[in-house]
RNA sequence: GGCGGAGUAGCUCAGUUGGUUAGAGCAGCGGAAUCAUAAUCCGCGUGUCGGGGGUUCAAGUCCCUCCUCCGCUACCA
């Protein structure tokens, strides 16, 4: 039984995620998560919030709350939308967390014991009226290449120019409007990740089996320019992880915390330690999936991101557990995605443009979302949703061809036969090649499975649920039931066994439609079929069922145009 | 500007290390069937594989060049 990993990029606390959002990241782990559970192994899957830094205190203080008020309750709502989308966390836990405080502390007394943290002093932008200092996109002002009067201080989205917030005409903070701005010094620890850039290349150059899109954002921010850069790893912030040299103060670095992007992957094995102990396991079981030394070393571990996270995933994070010394294990596998679109432009949080995941729940079922955004999940390119497509692809996939499936030969079977299954007349030619059919494409889905070719899978369990189609309507136990009712009974035992089938296969993608498969069928849904031919006489003459309700009702053109209308501005 | 991704049938996309008549799903057209959510199944493709040039017996696949779209570009996270 092979043990494995799971880690989801971690949101941000800021708000509810988007469905781009949501197919880069936990939505396609949860697909690995339940794939390899379903197949036996033992999984651990952990995400959680990403709760610190300038935008969190921001959006507190718009909420008008304290800030660890603001965070517990955005926790709690995102917690709930992952439940509704089935995600299967086996913890969902908070970078805030007193585990993920301990560890990041932890981390940054190592590396400086190892040398390679630096202080270093520098000059930053500090707002008088809003009493902090303001990370450079905080800054706007006119842009002393184009002369656009809204550029911000890391860049000007007119004309494109990098910029620095001090090349800015009349600057002013982008939170309150304020003028009175000035240059402080201040101190920061930086991670001397340039000093580690040789141990993550040989890393990365190992890691012949990634997808591309990961090695060549990792090679690029490598050898780029002068190659890896420092990294500051503090802030002077109010909400954080105060620094701390393991559990010692650290001088010269009172009032300051810990830069958001350093301790967030740290949450990672922190969550772990939040599921040992919310599970109430034994003190240090959690380190069996994280430390080499204490049993992790036949860990698989496979991280899921978007493409906008793989530098912190492939470098810092990496170069944070390396700098360490002590064997955190390091992960084993990464995959990325492109951006999702919607409907001819982007998803995006701060416009509000696309649909959300507590809206899209509002809408439908999560196994509508979840097949849609999978089985198209952006994993070559930028991929986009429509609504059109939407409704295209779900009516016809999900309606048609499963959810009629089951319907068409639950019901058969109730008109002829009552609801149990059939007795009477055996497996055929026909059975046989149907089975043969069945094993192949299983094979074939497992292998997209286990490489995380999301789109390839998706494809191969459609082309499962065709088959039984297509058997149904070559058999025709309808037309047979007239002639030699007996014969008929084998093919609507055999087709009854299919749903079981069905049920395990599609459990990674459809988690909802699956149980109820599962439960009318009266069996167990993670059963996996690694023996197609027992899989399908598993089911015995007489065995209880009953007929499912319709598992997915069509979305009709007057539903799809009231949810285009609905979804086209921003949401308030 | 730099780096990366993409450009293949009306639409969404597959196309392994170059090798027989370039594929799938959807949509469209024709047919079969009538168990079923009018749901299914079968058949039907004269595609400048973004443009141009080159290497090769052979290129969607390799090289050069140009065009278009998208992302990243290190203090948002």
């Amino acid at each position: 039984m092979a043990r494995i990993l799971i880690t989801s990029a971690i949101p941000y606390i800021n708000g509810i995620k988007h469905l781009g959002n949501l197919v880069g990241s936990q939505l396609p782990a949860d697909l690995h998560a339940r794939y390899h559970r379903a197949r036996g192994n033992e999984v651990l899957f952990l995400c959680a919030t990403d709760e610190h830094g300038t935008p969190a205190e921001l959006a507190a203080a718009k909420a008008g709350k304290p800030v660890a008020e603001y965070c517990a309750e955005m926790h709690a709502i995102q917690a709930e939308l992952a439940r509704g989308f089935r995600l299967s966390f086996d913890h969902f836990g908070r970078s805030s967390s007193a585990q993920n405080h301990r560890l990041t502390q932890h981390f940054a007394g190592r590396l400086a014991d190892a040398g390679l943290i630096e202080e270093v002093s520098e000059r930053q932008v500090y707002s008088n009226a809003d009493g902090r200092f303001l990370p450079d996109r905080y800054i706007e002002g006119t842009c002393p290449n184009c002369g656009y009067d809204k550029a911000r201080g890391d860049q000007c989205e007119n004309c494109t120019k990098q910029l620095d917030p001090t090349d800015l005409i009349d600057p002013r903070s982008a939170i309150s409007g304020s003028t009175d701005l000035e240059v402080r010094e201040t101190k920061h620890l930086y991670l001397r990740q340039s000093g580690m850039r040789g141990p993550l290349n040989e890393w990365i150059d190992g890691k012949t089996d990634w997808p591309i899109l990961t090695t060549s954002i990792a090679r690029k921010w490598l050898n780029d320019g002068d190659g890896l850069q420092d990294r500051g790893i503090t802030r002077d912030l109010d909400w954080g992880i105060p620094v701390k040299r393991g559990s010692d103060d650290w001088p010269g670095m009172e009032g300051k915390v810990f830069y958001v992007w350093f301790d967030a992957p740290i949450e990672y094995i922190a969550a772990a330690a939040e599921w040992s102990k919310a599970t109430g396991r034994k003190g240090g079981e959690w380190l069996s999936w994280w430390r080499t030394d204490m049993g992790a070393d036949d860990v698989r571990y496979v991280q899921f991101m978007g493409k906008d996270n793989v530098p912190f995933h492939t470098l810092s994070f990496p170069a944070t557990i390396m700098g360490s010394g002590e064997p955190w294990k390091l992960v084993d596998y990464i995959k990325s995605f492109n951006y999702l679109n919607y409907d001819g432009g982007q998803f995006s949080t701060s416009q509000g443009r696309g649909v959300f995941m507590d809206q899209a729940l509002e809408v439908l079922p999560a196994d509508y979302w979840r097949w849609w955004l999978l089985s198209h999940a952006p994993e070559g390119s930028d991929s986009e949703f429509t609504w059109e497509n939407f409704q295209v692809s779900v009516n016809k996939d999900l309606a048609d061809v499963l959810g009629n499936f089951v319907s068409r030969i639950t019901k058969f079977c109730r008109s002829k036969f009552g609801e149990q299954v059939p007795e009477g007349g055996s497996y055929g030619r026909r059975e046989e090649d149907v089975i043969n059919a069945l094993r192949a494409r299983v094979r074939s889905y497992e292998a997209h499975m286990d490489a995380i070719e999301i789109r390839k899978a998706a494809g191969e369990l459609r082309a499962i649920w065709v088959l039984g189609n297509e058997y149904l309507q070559e058999a025709a136990p309808w037309s047979l039931f007239k002639t030699d009712p007996e014969a008929a009974a084998a093919v609507t035992r055999f087709a009854l066994n299919l749903i079981g089938v069905y049920a395990a296969l599609s459990q990674p993608f459809i988690p909802d439609a699956s149980a109820e498969m599962a439960a009318s069928m009266g069996i167990d849904a993670l059963d996996w079929p690694d023996d197609c031919d027992a899989a399908l006489s598993r089911l015995a003459p007489g065995h209880a069922f009953r007929v499912p309700e319709v598992m997915f009702a069509k979305i009709s053109d007057e539903a799809r145009e009231d949810w285009q209308t609905r979804f086209s501005g921003q949401r308030d």
